[in-house]
DNA sequence: ACAGGCGGTCGACATTGTCGACCGAAGTGT
DNA sequence: ACACTTCGGTCGACAATGTCGACCGCCTGT
């Protein structure tokens, strides 16, 4: 029986729409936006929705997403090893370099963050546990493109999302940084994706050497480059953690 | 239609299953567990996986939860119209009283915490977002206990989990400590489920005055209790913000 | 070399999810 | 106040769909 079950890649896709969509969605929304018949949606959703994984709106009758999944999250990353295993280290790295720590790993067409560690200073911050970077014209993203193939066919040859004007849009151009990040050992991205925010990004490896993921130091352009480059105490600080985490990994002595 | 559609309903359980065992599990010990054949259990997790909902250990074949949980658990909190509109609150909150806030709903048998203020002070705390807290034994639980039937069902009649001494196991014992909760507008909890830990928490109800959540500050029993009581001061600033909260909600004057 | 476990596949079967018409309620514009 | 639309939800017939249990190749421990 190789092949998805029908119903279930629906009830995936119900979510991720209305993941997507900042409001609630109606039935009928949910049913055309998917091609649906209103019955079909209707017990996905019923399904969905006294599993927890989705709720309804007693008023409106409209349909958001349900704690469940929150509860579901957590206990991904309860069991997640690479995060386990970089806590620490995150918190040291953030503790020398007196910048945020993201810690992130391939997801679908980005990168998704599994640990995040504040800046050691008292701004208010918001946790990005659970959301999404770009691959492209981010350090951890750019990091993942260079040492894993699954990440670089993500991209697709087409021209790519800019966010600000250093943002680099031709897939040749990341490919050429990608031969630079190899070449060099770490990634760094200077406002090509917020205006005003540089991050250093390094591999971590597994025991088996496969890219599992990244670590990068992410700051205000101000503190974390010196007459446009990044300062190389950070790199030698991110590269040196990263090295950690994979050695605990088990990545093998280097 | 009336009837949860079978494949999504075991794939829940499977999810449920797999975020449960701490460890990865194979998928034989999915089909037993759950009673399934195991072409069948294959058919689900295959699904689910290429999904992303679980991700396949592989070396070993064996299933753990995915990263689109994390993803989407994520966009349940960013459409969270509770804690969106909690979020300053918690934060003052926090700060005027010195110790931990939490902002926890309903979900299933427990209270799930959907925001965690850290105490403001250098100690190393985790986030316990997604995680869950008992209903019986803590500040959180006990409010939505005495204010949300929905809660009271879920707890049923039998005897209940002790986790300290002055755990109440007798449904009958937390019934009355309900009604006084009522009465006195507010709930606390000293070292009833941690030992060396007191909680004092107060209702937030939406614009139709129905219970929503709970908000809370927790820390240790030397900071938050006196004389063996909780502190009047504490009690007083909780319970504004709860006001506050639900104020902003749209729950009306007061 | 063997036995027993694993994850995974296959094809027949009938259960199960799907579809589109239909319903009452609520909202909307006139 | 009216008809008209659109909403969420239900129903029953149909066949597409997911389920089942035997089977396969692989690895591990004996």
């Amino acid at each position: 029986m190789p092949g998805p079950i029908q119903s279930l890649s629906r009830a995936a896709a119900i979510m991720r729409l209305l993941a997507g969509g900042e409001r609630r969605l109606g039935l009928s929304e949910v049913a055309t936006a998917l091609d649906l018949a209103k019955g079909t949606a209707h017990g996905i959703l019923r399904t969905l929705q006294q599993e927890g994984f989705v709720e309804q709106d007693p008023e409106s009758g409209k349909y958001q997403l349900g704690a469940e999944l929150l509860r579901l999250g957590q206990s991904y990353l309860d069991v997640h090893e690479l995060r386990a295993r970089a806590l620490v280290w995150a918190d040291d790295l953030a503790r020398a370099s007196g910048e945020t720590v993201y810690l992130g790993v391939l997801h679908q067409q980005g990168v998704l963050i599994v640990h995040h560690v504040f800046r050691p200073d008292d701004t208010r911050q918001v946790l990005e546990v659970g959301s999404m970077q770009p691959l492209h014209s981010t350090a951890l993203g750019k990091v993942l493109l260079a040492y894993d193939p699954v990440a670089r066919g993500q991209l697709g040859d087409g021209p790519l999302e800019s966010y600000t004007l250093r943002t680099l849009t031709d897939p040749a151009d990341v490919d050429a940084e990608c031969a630079l990040i190899r070449e060099r050992g770490w990634a760094d991205s200077i406002e090509e994706t917020w205006e005003g925010v540089a991050s250093i990004g390094a591999l971590i490896q597994d025991r088996r050497r496969n890219p599992v993921g990244a670590v990068c130091v992410s700051g205000p352009v101000e503190t974390v480059t010196e007459d446009g480059f990044v300062k190389p105490s950070l790199v030698a600080s991110v590269r040196s953690a990263a090295r950690a985490i994979s050695r605990d990994l088990g990545a093998g002595r280097f």
